[in-house]
Order: structure tokens, then C-alpha cells, then sequence
DNA sequence: CGGTTGCGTTCCACTCAGCGGTACGCTCTT
DNA sequence: AAGAGCGTACCGCTGAGTGGAACGCAACCG
């Protein structure tokens, strides 16, 4: 009985034992900025023996998860299409697209649409145009709630529990503008529950500014999704788009309601 | 050294024997429509034990690929995340999508994004608005290329070889516009190669028309993905679309060609 | 150029994770 | 009450999975 030590009791599960284990942490371990990365390089970050990397990224090969190409190993197409079969955020997906839509025909400005998903966001749709505002948000992508409108948002309508684990939490500094005194955050979130948006001033990336609405559950109070409208300084007026992003956050909300529920 | 019923030399794989097959076979086992499947489904489709699939499910929760609900298992989030970090389909999706915006603004119809995956379509972006029309297609998800616009124009700029594998297998009849004979189909191949777009008429589902477009690969003969706007009969009149598909496929092929190639 | 470093790959004997048949308890129908 | 169908729990056997070690190959370098 030796003590083994991942055994901190931290974190959601980190289980190098079973073979699934493995195969998720060799998954896991492309970063979103990732493309192709060698065996040694997967080796490295998922601290497993060498020998055992190359088998089974080799079982992913074979199963369509993994590609392998001259210079390493990249994620599949396969993955892309598993992924995509998620029920919760393909619906939602696909029911919020003609909203989005009208939303950047009206902005044309990037137009997100977010989740809660622990304490951060996880983007499940970005859309933009040419001109777009260069934002780091990635489809797929996570960012913390507290220095994004679609975080903020989702924080303040996630009740009273999230928003003390968020606030007494770490909050990270991202850009000179991120909010990080609690009772400050704490404000932002009372007024964007009375006014129905949340803003972001350059909190996440210089230069950039956002709006923010919660996409209701039929009990009206907490949010199963949140829309955006993001621009850079300059030409970009976040209010005059709030009440844009709040009209196709409700209409999403109440199509929800009426549709899958 | 027993004889394996499944050494048929068929098919990828269809490993039942390894832990990652098996997680696979189950993940695979939800279908695109599917949302929640109980476990006893699970068991009938896979095949597996009833035990296996419970204990490999209920692993596949712990990972964050599936989740458990009162009704049984659903794909979850952790997956889509997850296949959102493929890198090919991901940095064509994002270069792409300004394309497919200003697409969908210049025709107000469903915009489709498709790539080549063996003999069949997959499709990487749909956007759409409110009065799209109801295709059967789904991001992620996958048709046949014999019969859809968006195939047709893939299969034309895949080769010699992919044109004869495909002509001489099986053309599943959908509607009774599918085009199943193989001159015919020949034939629409040669003219998309020319006039640089392909059109489908109710040949995949009735009352859907389509144009589509290739996006070429520097070389200027393999299509590395394709374009395309769908409509209803009535109101949409393809011809009227071909040429603002082929420049949006065209300006996407040269933005490839220039960043990640 | 030998030497070194870092890579991908292959091999193989041990062992425990995974296996799946069996059995149980529950909720609905009939 | 009996049955059907479900999800869950148990447990002894075993071969799939393991990972340390060794190999061949480029690149880099003093």
C-alpha cells in the first residue's frame, strides 16, 4: 500500500490507472491552441511512461480519435463528430442559430453564445464576420466568468451559492480593467440581474468590449445559456446593442421553453 | 487460437475486445438523432454485456463523456468540448465562417459547410435563419455524397479513383429524384468540374434545392472542403445563387492557401 | 567526425484491471 | 400475483494491458 501522489484529493478525476484514464488525459492534453504535438510532447504533459503513450495513442489512431500525421499526433475528425452529437449544446445550438443570426445581421459584430460550466464559460458558438473583433474566445473554448458580459451574466443568474464559490475564489487579474475586488463584482452582478445585461470593459483583452444577456429557464430566474455582442474600443457602443442582446436572449429563452425544454 | 466471428476482415474497427473499444462502441452507439438512451439500449446496440456496459458507462460519467440521468445517458458537454479541439475541422470552421456569413446575409438560405470523409459528407457548419428551410443535415453530422450538392461537388474534384469507388458501389435511392444511375451521375460530375458548382434537386429530400461550390486546394484540383446554400422549392431558384457560392468558395480556398495551408 | 541528446519504436514477462455470468431489488404491466 | 424489463451489485478468473529496458535513427555540437 504505497501512497501514491495524485492521492491529494484535488481536482476531478486524474486517473492514470485504467486505460481510459490514459487515453482521456492523451486527449486532454492538446491545449485549444494545440495542433500537432509529438509523442515525447504527450509523454511530457501526461506523465506516463513512454512506451504506454505509444500504445495507446496508437489504439486512438486506430479508433479514429487521434490522427498521425509526419510530425505527430493530432485530434480526429471522429472527435469532431462524437462531439457534435452531444444532445445538450446541439440543441441549443441549433435552436439558437437563427437568433444569433438575426443578432449579427443587426450588430455585425461577433455574436456569442455561452454556458456555465463549473465556474467558467464554455463557448458553443461564435460567429463574426471579416471585420470582426480579434477576441480570443475559441468555439469549444472555456474563459472565467468574472471578467466576461457572458460570464457575468451566467454568474448572476446561477444563485446565491455560485456566487460566493466564485467570489471568495480566486479571481484572476487578465488585463489592467479585470475586476478582482469581490464587492465590486458583487455589484455588477445585483445590476445585472435588474437590468437584465452585463457588460465588460476591457476585462478579458484590451480593447475589446461586450454585452451580455441570460437566456431563462421558464422559472425565470436561472440562466441555461447567455448571448453576447462583442466589439473593439473605438467604434463599438456596448449600451446601444443591450437592448438588441436582450431581445434575442428572451426569444431564444421562451422558444426553449416552448420546444425541448 | 479460436476463430473470432468478427475476423471478417470487414469495416474499420470494430474492436469489442479492448476497454477503449467497448467506450467507443458505446459512446458511438448514440445516434445523431438520439439524445438520452437508457442503459438496456445501450446493451441492445452494442452488444455488450449488460455488467460491461454498466460499469463502462458509469466510468465514461466519472471521465465527463457521458452523463447520467433519471432516464439513463446522454452524451455530455466534456465531449463537445473535447471535439471542438480537433485542429483541422476547427481552424476551417473559424476562417470560414466570415465567408459563410456574408453568404448567408447575401441569400437569407441555409449555408452548409462539408468536408470530404471517406464516401460520405460531413458537415462542419450549418447556419441558418429563421425561415430556413427543414434540411435533414446537422452539424457533425453526415450524408451521403451521391446525392446531395455539397457531395457532388466534393466527389467531382476527388480523383479518378474516388469517382469510380463510389460510381460502382451502391447508390442508396432517398427521394424519387436520386439520381442512382451511375452515367448520369458521371456525367453532373464532369459538368461541376467545368462550371466549378453542382446542384441537387429534391435529391435527398423532397422540397430541397441546393448549389454548391468547392473550396480547392492550392494545386487547384482536390477540393479540401465545400460550400453550399439550400432552399425550398418555390422561392429559390439555385442558378440565381451559383455564382455568390462560387466566389465565397473561391475567397475561402485563397485565405486557406495563404494562413495555416 | 565521434559523442551526445532526444526522438519514435519494439519487445516481453508479470500482474492486476477488466471481465461478464449470476443474482438481486425495483417499478411497471398484465 | 405473477411476469417482464429494468438498473444495480457481486466476485473469482484470466489475458489484456502494462511499463521498464533496449534499439535505431536523426539532429545537433564541440
Amino acid at each position: 500500500m504505497e501512497v501514491r501522489p495524485e492521492d491529494r484529493g484535488e481536482g476531478p478525476v486524474r486517473d492514470r490507472d485504467t486505460v481510459l484514464g490514459k487515453a482521456l488525459a492523451i486527449l486532454r492534453a492538446f491545449g485549444p491552441a494545440d495542433s500537432v504535438l509529438p509523442l515525447a510532447e504527450l509523454v511530457r504533459r501526461t506523465d506516463l511512461p513512454k512506451g504506454t503513450v505509444h500504445r495507446v495513442a496508437g489504439d486512438l489512431v486506430r479508433h479514429r480519435l487521434l490522427d498521425k500525421t509526419a510530425h505527430g499526433y493530432r485530434l480526429s475528425g471522429g472527435l469532431f463528430e462524437l462531439g457534435l452529437r452531444a444532445a445538450a449544446e446541439r440543441t441549443l445550438l441549433e435552436l439558437a442559430m437563427p437568433f444569433l443570426q438575426d443578432l449579427y445581421e443587426r450588430t455585425h459584430e461577433t455574436v456569442h453564445l455561452g454556458v456555465r460550466e463549473g465556474h467558467e464559460v464554455v463557448y458553443i458558438a461564435k460567429i463574426g464576420g471579416h471585420r470582426q473583433a480579434r477576441a480570443p474566445s475559441r468555439t469549444g473554448g472555456r474563459m472565467p466568468m468574472h471578467c466576461t458580459a457572458l460570464g457575468k451574466v451566467l454568474l448572476a443568474h446561477a444563485g446565491e451559492q455560485e456566487w460566493t464559490a466564485v467570489l471568495t475564489g480566486p479571481l484572476e487579474r487578465r488585463t489592467p480593467r479585470t475586476v478582482i475586488a469581490p464587492g465590486l463584482l458583487r455589484g455588477q452582478l445585483t445590476r445585472a440581474v435588474e437590468t437584465g445585461v452585463a457588460y465588460e470593459v476591457e476585462e478579458s483583452t484590451p480593447g475589446l468590449l461586450c454585452v451580455a444577456a441570460p437566456v431563462l429557464a421558464p422559472d425565470g430566474r436561472t440562466a441555461v445559456a447567455a448571448i453576447s455582442v462583442t466589439g473593439p474600443v473605438g467604434r463599438f457602443r456596448p449600451e446601444s446593442h443591450a437592448n438588441a442582446v436582450r431581445a434575442a436572449a428572451a426569444a431564444l429563452g421562451s422558444t426553449l421553453a416552448r420546444r425541448g425544454h
